[in-house]
DNA sequence: TTCATTGTTCGATAACAATCGAACAATGAA
DNA sequence: TTCATTGTTCGATTGTTATCGAACAATGAA
């Protein structure tokens, strides 16, 4: 199985942080790994396709929102919360909060 | 001149306002008009078209982000800072403050 | 080995977004 | 009235993004 990059602290971009999590899917997936802990992809697939979901988790994992392990068969997936908090102090927590108002 | 559509405080989108600010010619207008406060669209056009920047300020209006009032031949531009922080409360400051690390 | 599970990748399509120049509209000054 | 200033709108182009289904890959269980 392939590498999986992810983007240093420091090079994570706040444009394309608030590009990743503009997207409902994606805001939603930010969300529930915030409450609910890590989790693996197939967690999360209601009604979009399988490869949607697979392309909404690899924009989130470029972004540096979340990293991304593989488990056996499964992919689990984590909030970058040090990361971003480092990076961008008080921006994820005034986002999920945000979110949690839908 | 047409009257220009500005949404209400509570229809304000969370995932609208993240995208208008993952733009970094949007996000550089609104960080300009938090530091310098109100502007007219004049003042921003660095190197893109007139027409390109007058989409960018509806963008940003139409996503609740600014308000535009004609002045005038200007159209000065407002940060809702008012409705942001009642809406989505440390939201603003914190894209704001990620955005001066630029 | 065979099969089910879990994801990823690929190719296609359709929708959306950024950009530009040209034409237009509104204002205010000469 | 005429002209310069300031923006907006329009149409076209180019590029990006979201979405799907089908094919593929890796793992672990039977």
């Amino acid at each position: 199985m392939r590498e999986l990059h992810h983007p240093t602290r420091d090079s994570i971009s706040l444009p394309q942080v608030l590009h990743a999590l503009s997207d409902p899917i994606r805001l939603c997936i930010a969300a529930q790994l915030d409450c609910r802990g890590d989790l693996p992809c197939g967690t999360f697939c209601e009604t979009a396709a399988k490869s949607t979901m697979s392309h909404h988790f690899k924009v989130l994992r470029l972004a540096g929102v979340i990293t991304q392990r593989n488990e056996g068969t499964s992919c689990f997936n984590t909030l970058r919360r040090d990361d971003l908090e480092a990076r961008f102090p008080g921006l994820l927590d005034a986002i999920l909060r945000a979110a949690e108002e839908l």
